[in-house]
RNA sequence: GGCAGCGUAGCUCAGUGGUAGAGCAGGGGAAUCAUAAUCCCUUGGUCGGGGGUUCAAAUCCCUCCGCUGCUACCA
């Protein structure tokens, strides 16, 4: 049976990740590795910190760290808030660690011996004032096509044209604002990803059946656009480092630009995985370089913007190493999740970020609200005012005053135990196929990760036991035939256990205070494989069953209206 | 500019050639176990505009419009 080797797009280090982060790639990731946990399949869910690159070296600047320091805190805050929005990653790595660094060194030189890394020489901004070379997007100044003094060296967000750093007019330095910049020599490694473009087409082509449309045309515009060789180095003081023997010693104290070690690091923080629990390289090795490549399905989760570094970049690294490298199978892109049709932002506090979601309420109204919307198909809108229908709607109303009215019935009518009267008849038989049918469709969906319409599911086997309830009707029975009753509620008690187990993959907290009612829950929480007929029959009678806290509770207009103030709500763009 | 995705009910979205769908919101009813929750019934759309192919188009082709993103040194 294969294993699941499943990697979430790492987060870059650079502060806390809004909510569009978390939804475009671990969220999901999470959501699916729960799953084939639940299921029992053997499961591995890697992440990482994307530590390297400009905009660490900047932002550990402004705090006035080295960028190390800054690093290792912001890994542990992140690693904290992802533990605490129930993230279940087997590691959460970071991509400065040594063994992402040895790793890249060695698919550098692999890539070198086999021809296919070459030196060549570019122009790149050199600051004095910052006594550092400058990414063009890090120089500024004014437009030479339309005149607007704050363009950017690699486009102007004015009129959106594509620019080169030379191009503009009083260019300097966005950091410092400094104009004492210059253009000098620099030389570079240079990926030949042109060398592998019918390989790589033949690759995506054989996955046109697997892989989602959004996937498969940002992939083939790529190579339809004709695919560039690719500057796989910087000038930079934090990364991985050149090793002295590639590049015939022209690359002193260079080291690999982030897109080139930070895919590595999948296969890095899984070693780092390995090593951490004082295992061998088989350890970690069975996963990456399996003895058949069917024996590891490798999914991929990202947000759309890293399709092209998943679907040509990384590729490209794995075949050009000549290794046997597991290539990924199938990869789930995401559209944004934007903020009231607008993007978020930090620097504007524009949004909701993790940390602060979690101060509001916990994590489990989010996990729902974002995977029920997931931005699949297109991006999608994020409104205080939706969410709070979502979640009212769908957690607290339809499931959350499930499990209450079913145990507190149990509880003021039956002593709070399961009770032993009547038998199971016609209407039970009718629910327990309807449900085999639906909880298959929710697992389709599930490995199909159609979210949205696995969700939509799982609300509809919600919806079932609520209608189950209407027609049985306890309440009334019970006042004259106490068997008929006991029927209504035993069933309704195996319903409230079974929804325990399908919700885990989504809301793992309320799945367990659910699952903690009827009986204490496993660390995971198994998918139930028996027919629904045989799971719905099993509660012992005269077990307890506890009446657990409200499970959700409302969102009220008065919240919805201070949030939107707040984090800039309706109106603010 | 080029490219990609999207445009379907008031809202959020399914639906890729065969009589327009779901959830929410709105309207009516039932029930009273429950977080006033639930259940049943129901109103509502010339499928962005125009043209074409076809016995038949939301679906295929052309064109125009709109929104979002990408355009390779941000990650």
């Amino acid at each position: 049976m294969t294993r699941f080797l499943i990697t979430s797009a790492l987060p870059y280090i650079n502060g806390v990740k809004h909510l569009g982060n978390l939804v475009g790639s671990m969220l999901p990731a999470d959501v699916y590795a729960r799953f084939h946990r639940a299921k029992g399949d053997d499961t591995l869910f890697i992440c990482a910190t994307d530590e390297h690159g400009t905009p660490a070296e900047l932002a550990a600047l402004e705090t006035g760290q080295d960028v190390a320091t800054y690093c290792r805190e912001q890994h542990l805050i992140q690693a904290d808030i992802g533990a605490r929005f129930g993230l279940s990653w087997d590691f959460f790595g970071r991509s400065s660690s040594v063994q992402n660094r040895e790793l890249t060194q060695h698919f550098a030189r692999a890539l070198w011996k086999r021809g296919y890394l070459e030196v060549r020489t570019t122009k790149q901004v050199y600051s004095h004032a910052e006594k550092r070379f400058l990414p063009d997007r890090y120089v500024i100044g004014t437009c030479p096509y339309c005149g607007y003094d704050r363009a950017r060296g690699d486009q102007c967000e004015n009129c959106t044209r594509v620019l080169d750093p030379t191009d503009l007019i009083n260019p300097r330095s966005a950091v410092s604002g400094s104009s004492e910049i210059e253009i000098r020599d620099s030389a570079h490694l240079f990926l030949k990803q042109s060398e592998f473009v019918e390989q790589l087409r033949a690759w995506i082509d054989s996955h046109e059946a697997d892989w989602p449309n959004l996937v498969l045309s940002i992939a083939r515009k790529w190579l339809d656009e004709g695919l560039k060789d690719r500057g796989i180095t910087r000038d930079l003081e934090w990364g991985v480092p050149v090793p002295d023997d590639i590049g015939d010693g022209q690359l002193k104290g260079k080291v690999f630009y982030v897109w080139f070690d930070a895919p590595i690091e999948y296969i890095g923080a899984t070693k780092e995985w390995s090593d951490a629990r004082g295992k061998s390289d088989a350890d970690w090795q069975r996963w990456w370089r399996p003895a058949s490549p069917a024996d590891v399905t490798y999914f991929e989760f990202m947000a759309k913007d890293n399709v092209p570094f998943h679907t040509v970049g990384f590729p490209v690294t794995i075949l050009g190493s000549g290794e046997n490298w597991k290539l990924v199978d199938r990869v789930k892109g995401f559209n944004w999740l934007t903020y009231y049709g607008g993007k978020f932002s930090t620097s504007q506090k524009r949004g909701v970020f993790m940390d602060t979601a979690l101060e509001l309420l916990p994590a489990d109204y989010w996990r729902w609200y974002l995977m029920a919307n997931a931005p699949e198909s297109a991006d999608s809108s994020f409104t205080w005012e939706h969410f709070a229908s979502v979640v009212n709607k769908d957690l607290a109303d339809v499931l959350g005053n499930f499990v209450n009215r079913v145990t507190k019935f149990c509880a003021a009518r039956f002593d709070g135990q399961v009770p032993a009267e009547g038998n199971y008849g016609a209407e039970e038989a009718a629910l327990a196929s309807e449900l085999d049918r639906r909880i298959a469709q929710y697992a389709e969906h599930l490995e199909q990760v159609e979210f949205r319409k696995a969700l939509a599911e799982l609300r509809a086997i919600w919806v079932a036991g609520n209608e189950y309830l209407t027609r049985a009707a306890p309440w009334t029975a019970i006042k004259t035939d106490r068997a008929k009753a006991a029927v209504g509620v035993r069933m309704g008690l195996n319903l409230v256990h079974l929804f325990g187990h399908l919700a885990w993959p989504v809301i793992p907290s309320a799945a367990r205070v659910i699952h903690d009612a009827i009986m204490e829950a496993p660390d995971i929480i198994p998918w139930p494989t028996e027919p629904m007929a045989e799971f719905l029959d099993q509660l012992d009678a005269g077990q307890a069953v506890r009446v657990p806290d409200v499970l959700f509770a409302k969102i009220t207009d008065e919240q919805v209206g201070e949030w939107q103030v707040r984090f800039g709500g309706e109106g603010v763009s």
